[in-house]
DNA sequence: CGAATAGTGTCTCTCAGACATTATATG
DNA sequence: CATATAATGTCTGAGAGACACTATTCG
């Protein structure tokens, strides 16, 4: 056999053998957020339904496939949980400690998906049987995670693997960003039709603390107005206050 | 044979199977960045001696062991090509596009390295038999990568897979981060004795911009000097200038 | 009328950027 | 002396935060 040096590519990849080593797992798990009606930042978990973890709550994921990129997994298993597709995504950091799944070496990359409110309709998968959405609050330590329907509020031991490490670099991520960024658009209920009330609503949660709203309402002006990004519409909102709001339209 | 839901998590282990799935590739690749002695920021870049991609430049890496974090798979690398340990490393990004390798799918997490300037002394292993320092300049389309010693400037296409776009990537990240951490620290020659003048060269070469003397200046002292975090030394340095500047050490 | 949010105006403080000026060493 | 960087001072404008105030609608 010739020397690797001299080979032709085509020699080369004929020779190749990949399946020499043994290779660790590679899952996508996917933090879906969005909002509820009463402007409640949300996650989505999944119940487990075996081991390990047995009844210990989850965030979604799957083996990636061979002929998927990492982004097409992560929509793929945002479609299989919720029917949504278009949907704004972002990687956030990938997990790789040995020993973090107690049957075998898996490395997930974890992705951020932000669902527009009033958007989810959770699918009856057999996977998703157990899936349900979780109001998340920040906190100076941490986070807090409740579900009014299902009664209960999680700790750190209710997650499964190391998801609760996970869900903290996900708000971190977003905290950070919420600031120079407009992912807080994301969660809109509707781009084209909005008030600043409900926008106000979606930063707070996502910086895990009130702003004030003169100047809330400002710098929204100064970002978005004065630069014609968003534009102001005739129809008036009557949903959060006595006096009805402007609605704005996200032009783009 | 039990039914999953009626296991205990000890059956559970032994029936599974971590084999089923055919499985892609993982490695670790690491962005060596460092200053010459010019003040100069460098990537260290491998010139590949196989298929594919023969003779173009390479971000250096390799598998990550099935008994080793990506951390720490990164510190290895980072060891192998140039002995050095206890270095900042910062996880990049995951790239995983289907066709990113030819030979097979390849899934790739990407760190940063910031080490100290004058601390590189090239090993002179297999691999890296072809490794070389590139002296990185940030334009406004992306950056352009030159050796004095190889008397070479690379393009794009001197880049082996999708490397110029992790690069791009890493300088995008160093760019952004320099403005709000302390990142620029971890490229100083000796954090103990250093002159503002060092670090504000190491600072606009993350930023790709020149800054200003006397607000550079300024901000120094109110973010490490009025902090306690960074004290003034009676010794003087004269190497940059006809007037002596004063040698600064970071505390802690 | 009170209640609740919409929406505006104003003051302060901090910080970044621009730029002028003086200081101190070498050769 | 010229020169190069060290080091300080000053002015400006943008933006964040605190807070007082008026406007508009519902019930």
């Amino acid at each position: 056999m010739q020397s690797k040096e001299t080979m032709t590519e085509e020699e080369f990849l004929k020779q190749y053998k990949p399946e020499k080593y043994e290779k660790p797992s590679v899952t996508v798990d996917i933090l879906i957020f969005t909002m509820n009606r009463e402007q409640q930042l949300q996650l989505l978990l999944i119940q487990r339904g075996k081991h390990p973890f047995l009844g210990k709550w989850a965030i979604p994921g799957g083996f990636v496939q061979m002929k998927e990129s990492l982004e097409e997994g992560a929509a793929r298993e945002l479609r299989e949980e919720t029917g949504l597709t278009g949907i704004y995504l972002e990687q956030l950091y990938t997990f790789g400690a040995v020993e973090r799944d107690v049957r075998m070496r898996v490395i997930s990359v974890a992705y951020l998906a932000l669902v527009p409110a009033n958007r989810i309709n959770l699918q009856a998968g057999d996977d998703a049987a157990d899936a349900s959405l979780f109001t998340v609050e920040q906190t100076e330590q941490g986070f807090t995670l409740s579900s009014k329907e299902k009664n209960c509020t999680l700790t750190e031991e209710d997650l499964a693997f190391d998801h609760s490490e996970i869900i903290r670099t996900a708000l971190e991520r977003l905290r950070g960003k919420v600031r120079y960024s407009d992912i807080a658009l994301e969660l809109l209920a509707d781009k084209e039709k909005f008030s600043i009330y409900e926008l106000q609503r979606i930063y707070e949660s996502l910086a895990g603390k009130k702003a004030d709203t003169a100047n809330f309402r400002r710098s929204f002006k100064k970002k978005f107005i004065d630069t014609g990004r968003v534009e102001k519409l005739e129809e008036k909102c009557f949903t959060y206050s006595k006096k009805p709001s402007s609605y704005y339209k996200l032009l783009k």
